[in-house]
DNA sequence: GATGAATGAGCGTTCATTCAT
DNA sequence: AATGAATGAACGCTCATTCAT
C-alpha cells in the first residue's frame, strides 16, 4: 500500500487528529479516488482497501464529498506554497539573479513536489471539472495567490531586461504552460527510458529563457 | 439546447443511420458528460434530458459505456484530423515556407475547431484518465498518427533552420504544450474580455518561434 | 391478504392508473403501516410483503413518505365524507326531524365507513401526530370542513329545542369524543362479545340526547 | 429545555440513582420521543440533546426500548394514580357526596396531572399502538386497576341514585371517553383562548351528570 | 423503433450497539 | 461513570439494464 505515514504528515496538521483507521481511510481513498475518479469509487471499496467498516468512514467524515474535500483542500494549499512562502522574495532577489536560475529550481522545486504527491495531483487536476467546490476554492486561494506572486517575479525579470515587455497575463500562460507540460510529460506520460531529467530540464528552461527574451 | 443537427453531422459517418430520438439521445449525452463526467451521468437523466423513454437509449446502445465510446471514438480523430489529411504535406512544403506561418495556421484551425466541438473536446480530456478504452485508443490512433506527422514536420523545419536541434520528441512536446496552453486559456480559463485572439496567437507564435530557434 | 381491489376502487380515482404490482405496493404498505407504524416499517419489507422487487415501489412513489400520503391523503377526505355531502341538509332537514334519528345515522353510517377502512383509519390516527404534512391537511380540509357542517347541525337542533344554548364549539366537542369512543371502543378496544351493537349504540345516542338536552 | 428536574423527581423513586447526565439522557428522550416518536427517534440524536457521548446512553440502558419503557412505564402508573390511592374510598363515601362533585374533583386532578406530564402523556398515547411490552403493561395494570376501581364507583353513584341502571362497562366507556375528550381539546388541540376553563368543566360535568341521570 | 414497468445489485448513509480506554 | 471510535446490518433510494407490449 502506498506510503501513508508520509502522506499524513502532509495532511495532518493544527488541531487535527487521525486515528489509524482513518489514515488508512484516507490512504485508501486517494488510491482509488487517483485511479478510477471521485464519482466511479464507491464508499464500500474504500472501506474495503483500508481494512475497516463502511460505517467508520462516516464516522469521520460526514459524507463522501467530505472525504474528498477533506483531502484534496490541503494539497491545493502545497501545491503553490513555493509561491506563498514569503522567502519568495528574498529568493528572488538575492539567489536567483538570473531567469535561468529561477526558472530551473521552480522546476525542481514543483517535481520534487510531484514526486512526493502524484497520486494527490492527479485527483486535483481530474476532479478540477466536476467539483463546484473545488474550482472555488481554486479560483480563490490559488489562483489569486499564484498571480499575484507571479505577476511580481515576472515585472522583476521585466526589469530586469530578461523578460520581453508583454502583457503579465500572457508571461504567466506561457510560463506556465511550458513548465506543466514539462511535468505532465515527466510524470503522466513518459517513461523513464524515455526521460533524461537533467537534459530535459535544460532544453524547457533555454526554451522559456530564449523564448521570452526580449524581441 | 446545443446545436445538435451541426453535432450529429460530425459524428454520423459512413453506413450509420440516426433516428430523430437517437440524434437526441446523443445531444443530450453530450451535454450532460461534459458537465458532470461520464461516471456522475445517469441514463434516466440523458433519458429525460433528451425526451425519450430510458428503454430508448439502450436500444441503440447496448451499455452507457458504448454510448461514452460511440461519442468520443469519432471525436478523437477528428481532433487530429490536420495531422493526418494527406494534403499536410503538400500544405507544408507549399503554403507554409515559415513555421510562423505554419504555426499560426495550425493554431487557428485547432481553435475553430474546438469553437465548434468544445464539449466534446471536454468530454475527451475528461474521461481520458478513467477510461482505458479511451486510453488505448488515444496511444494508438492519436499519439502514433500525430506523433509521426509531427516528427516529419520538426525535421522539415530542423533542415531548414528554424529549430534548433534538439531530440523531436523535445520540440513536439514544447510545442504542443505551449498550444495546448494556448487553446485552453482562451476557451476554457479566460473570459473573452481578457482575451484579444489576434494579439495572443502573435504573442504565442513568436514564443515559439524564438524558443525553438537555434541557439 | 387484505382485500385489496375493494381498497384499490377506494384510493383509485380520477387519472391515477394503477399496475397490479402498485395495487400490491399499496396493499402490503396499509397492512404493515398500520401495524407498526410508518417510521418502523422499511421499505423492503413491503416490498417482500407485496412481492415485488424494492426498486419498484421507487418507480411509483418518489420516497417512502410520498407511499404514505398516496395512502392517506385521500383516506382523510372519505373520514368527512358524510359531511360535505351536499345531501346532507336535506337529510337534516327532512328525514331525521330528531336529533335521535340523526345521531343514530350518523353514528351507523360511520360504523359501516370504519369497518371497511379500520387499517386506513389507524394509519392516519397513529400518525396524525408525527407528519407535519397530515396535520396540514388535516386541518385545512377536514377541520375547517367538518366543523363547519356540523355547526349548522348543532344550530339546528338548538332552535330546534333538543340541544341546550351552550358554544356550539363546546356542543361539537361532547358529540365528537362521545361517538369517537364508541366506534373506538367497538372497533378497538372491546371484543366482538363484549359488544352488543344495537344496545351500545341505543345508550349512546340517548346518553348524548339527554346529556345536551336544555337544562 | 425541560424542566428537568421535576420530572426526574416524578421518575426517580426507590432504590435507583440517577446520575447527573442520566438525567439529562431521560429529558432529552423525553422531548424527542414526543416530538418525532421513538420509532423515529435516534439514539445519536438524543445523546446530542443531552450533550453526552452516546455510549453513555448504553451504559445505563440495555436498549433504546429499555429507554423508553424506562420512561413510560412509572408514567403509567401515575396516569391511574387517583384510581388506585387506597383513600380514593374513603373520598368517595365522604367528600364528595354528589357525582357532580365527583366528576370535578377527577377532572381537575387529571388535568393538574397533565399540565405536569403533557410530554410523557404524549408519549404514552403515542406509543401504545406500537409498543407490545406497553400494551401488556397497560392492559394489566391500568384497565384492570382502573375497571376495578371505576366499578365500584359507578356502583355507588347507581345505588347513589345518581346514574342510570346500565351495563357497569358502557358506564365507565362514556364517562372515559367524555373525560378524555375534555382534556384532549383543552391539552392538545384548542388555544388558551379558546378554553375558559371554569366553563368547560362545567359544561362537561352538567353533560355527563344529565347524560348518565337515571332515565 | 419506442415505451415504461420491472428488476436486483449496489449506492451513500444511518442505525443501535459494543468495547477498549 | 463516561467516552467516542468502531462495527456491520439495515436503511431509503438510484442505478444500468431487460423485456413484454
Amino acid at each position: 500500500m502506498f506510503e501513508q505515514n508520509q502522506l499524513l504528515e502532509e495532511l495532518h496538521f493544527e488541531g487535527e487528529e487521525f486515528t489509524p483507521k482513518q489514515k488508512k481511510i484516507v490512504a485508501a481513498a486517494i488510491e482509488i479516488f487517483a485511479e478510477k475518479g471521485y464519482a466511479a469509487t464507491s464508499t464500500s471499496e474504500i472501506a474495503k482497501k483500508a481494512g475497516v467498516a463502511e460505517g467508520t468512514i462516516f464516522r469521520h467524515y460526514k459524507t463522501k464529498k467530505e472525504l474528498l474535500l477533506s483531502i484534496v483542500a490541503p494539497m491545493m494549499a502545497k501545491m503553490i506554497a513555493p509561491f506563498v512562502i514569503k522567502d519568495i522574495n528574498r529568493v528572488l532577489d538575492k539567489d536567483h539573479d538570473t531567469l535561468e536560475d529561477f526558472l530551473k529550481e521552480m522546476i525542481k522545486n514543483r517535481a520534487a513536489f510531484m514526486e512526493k504527491n502524484m497520486l494527490l495531483f492527479r485527483i486535483v487536476v481530474q476532479e478540477l471539472p466536476f467539483q463546484k467546490e473545488l474550482q472555488a476554492q481554486f479560483k480563490e486561494h490559488i489562483v489569486a495567490k499564484v498571480y499575484k506572486r507571479m505577476e511580481r517575479i515576472v515585472e522583476h525579470y521585466q526589469q530586469n531586461g530578461e523578460v520581453v515587455e508583454m502583457p503579465t497575463k500572457t508571461v504567466i500562460r506561457l510560463f506556465l504552460s511550458t513548465i506543466f507540460g514539462h511535468l505532465m510529460a515527466r510524470f503522466f506520460i513518459l517513461s523513464p527510458d524515455e526521460w533524461n531529467d537533467e537534459e530535459e530540464m535544460e532544453r524547457t528552461v533555454q526554451f522559456l529563457v530564449r523564448g521570452l527574451r526580449p524581441w
